[in-house]
DNA sequence: GAAATAATTGAGACTGAATCTCAATTATTC
DNA sequence: GAATAATTGAGATTCAGTCTCAATTATTTC
């Protein structure tokens, strides 16, 4: 058990961290990576409540900031703020649909080169970028119909 | 008094939703004019208190709300998720220093076609964006050598 | 491996931004 | 200008997220 790269992941960068490798970090990882797609906080809290041992509150709030740090999962907000977590896979910006909250994901390399030519030009060493944008779906642009 | 064209779009929009033009909504929008480049809610606050008639915080919360709606405002979050407004004039793209929090303001015309165009071949219909760019100004950069 | 030391957790208190409530005030309609 | 409707102000409330601190669990020392 604990054996997937991100286990690794984790307890490595605790190592690193002088942190300790403990039973609830690591069930916190074990219910972010029950997710499919893009979860909130409180799914995962509901998900641990569900449990014979579940994790407090604010343990989770603590762990997943350390899982975030490890660079396991990384955050967006969406409509309303609301605070969306995924896991990291490859780059990739967003689509939000104001309609029905759908997040589409896409990667276009042109755009990331572009950006990167902009920041050139104006001497500012880029670290990551957010890009959202909003709008309707096509699912729901049908519906209109 | 009350004569820029920004206050003409406030009463107008009012106007078109049926509000009142009050001299607190008005007040609150020559709070916004008053300010250069981003500012705070609280800056707003902060501002007003210290007028013979001050308005409470909460007018100013549904008023900036309503001035944002009008059009003639919008919000970004910026580090720490600290949101910050801003008076709309051309749309444009922010790159945030991570460092001193600097925000600084860019255009690129062959960015915006290409959002347009991957929107485009996904049928989604976008209707704003959100672009920021995280990192190290160069006054920053400058400074670490 | 037991005691001493250090890190982590859980429960609930606390915080701060934002929203809501509702009586009092102000504006609009009749 | 009386009746009606909209807005405001003060403070209560909400909600996500953080903090506190005693109790628990893990690590280190001998
Ligand atoms: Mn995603
Ligand atoms: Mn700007
Ligand atoms: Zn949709
Ligand atoms: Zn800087």
């Amino acid at each position: 058990m604990y054996q997937s790269p991100e286990y690794r992941q984790l307890t490595d960068y605790l190592h690193v961290q002088g942190l300790n490798v403990t039973p609830e970090r690591m069930e916190v990882l074990s219910l972010v990576l029950k997710q499919k797609g893009h979860f909130r906080i409180e799914d995962l809290i509901r998900n641990s409540a569900r449990r014979k041992k579940s994790i407090s509150r604010a343990t989770i709030y603590r762990s997943l900031k350390t899982i975030e740090q490890a660079g396991l999962i990384k955050s967006i907000r969406s409509i309303n703020d609301e605070k969306i977590y995924e896991i990291v896979k490859g780059h990739h910006d967003h689509m939000i649909c104001e309609q029905c909250g759908a997040i589409i994901e896409f990667h276009n390399s042109e755009l990331e080169s572009l950006q990167d030519r902009i920041c050139n030009s104006r001497n500012f060493t880029a670290s990551r970028h957010v890009m959202k944008i909003f709008g309707i779906c096509s699912a729901c642009q049908k519906k209109q119909e």
